[in-house]
DNA sequence: GCGACAG
DNA sequence: ATCTTGTCGC
């Protein structure tokens, strides 16, 4: 299997990375409602990490949004491209997210990111980032709270609380199975919170993560065993 | 100044 | 993210 290049210019050190956020940030958009739920197409995205082998391997699933069957697949391979640092995410993981994409030949429709998308310390996560790179719609499903506060939402499924920073509503805590903790979405790029959300529940009928984030989880741990099998 | 912090 | 088997429970 290939391994991809870091692109030429990228990021070497947090201040590069933090320059490249805010000149990127100008270009969010934000007043789109986005893609109708259960139309069209949906691609979840994940990336998983071999520190041992500075290997890095990004999935991209693409699912029909009606029916939530898998519709295409494509992963790549490349090399750590920046330490995790909170709040730079994004620089670790776009450059084989892009090159996974890349490999897809169907539209992707709305890009489902593991991470967040406006919620964040500058109001441009992954999520977002990936948006406005691709100019696609996008959003941001975490597993984690980062460094945000929210009230525990109702218990049932479809239950939520906004997600908060310093009082505004940056996302939102949903519960997307009952009695289970909830997941947490924001806006990435040309999608509403309330859209998002329900992107959200229909995308977990079942279990608490999304399918199509289980899908990409699955494939991209399945793209790094077989790439350290190479190299 | 110190700790916490998506994946 | 990652190190990691079986096991308790619906």
């Amino acid at each position: 299997m290939t391994i991809i290049e870091i692109p030429a210019g990228w990021p070497a050190d947090e201040t590069a990375a933090r320059a490249v956020q805010a000149e990127l940030c100008g270009r969010l958009v934000r007043d789109e409602e986005g893609p109708e739920v259960g139309e069209g197409q949906v691609t979840g995205l994940d990336v998983a990490y071999d520190d041992e082998h500075d290997l890095v391997a990004a999935a991209a699933v693409v699912l029909d949004a009606r029916t939530l069957e898998v519709v295409e697949e494509a992963t790549a391979v490349g090399r750590v491209s920046f330490p995790y640092v909170p709040g730079l995410l994004a620089f670790r993981e776009i450059p084989t997210v892009l090159a996974a994409l890349d490999g897809l030949t169907t539209d992707p429709g709305l890009l489902v990111c593991d991470g967040y998308g406006i919620a964040h310390p500058r109001r441009f996560g992954l999520a977002s980032h990936l948006g406005v790179l691709t100019g696609r719609p996008s959003i941001g499903v975490a597993k984690n709270p980062f460094t945000f506060t929210y009230e525990q939402p109702g218990p049932a499924r479809g239950d939520f609380a906004p997600l908060l920073a310093a009082g505004e509503e940056v996302g939102r805590a949903l519960r997307t199975r009952a009695g289970v903790k909830p997941v947490f979405v924001s806006v990435g790029h040309r999608v509403s919170l309330a859209n998002a959300c329900a992107h959200t529940l229909h995308l977990a009928p079942r279990y608490r993560i999304p399918e199509t984030t289980r899908h990409a989880d699955s494939l991209c741990r399945r793209a790094l065993k077989e790439a350290r099998g190479d190299a």
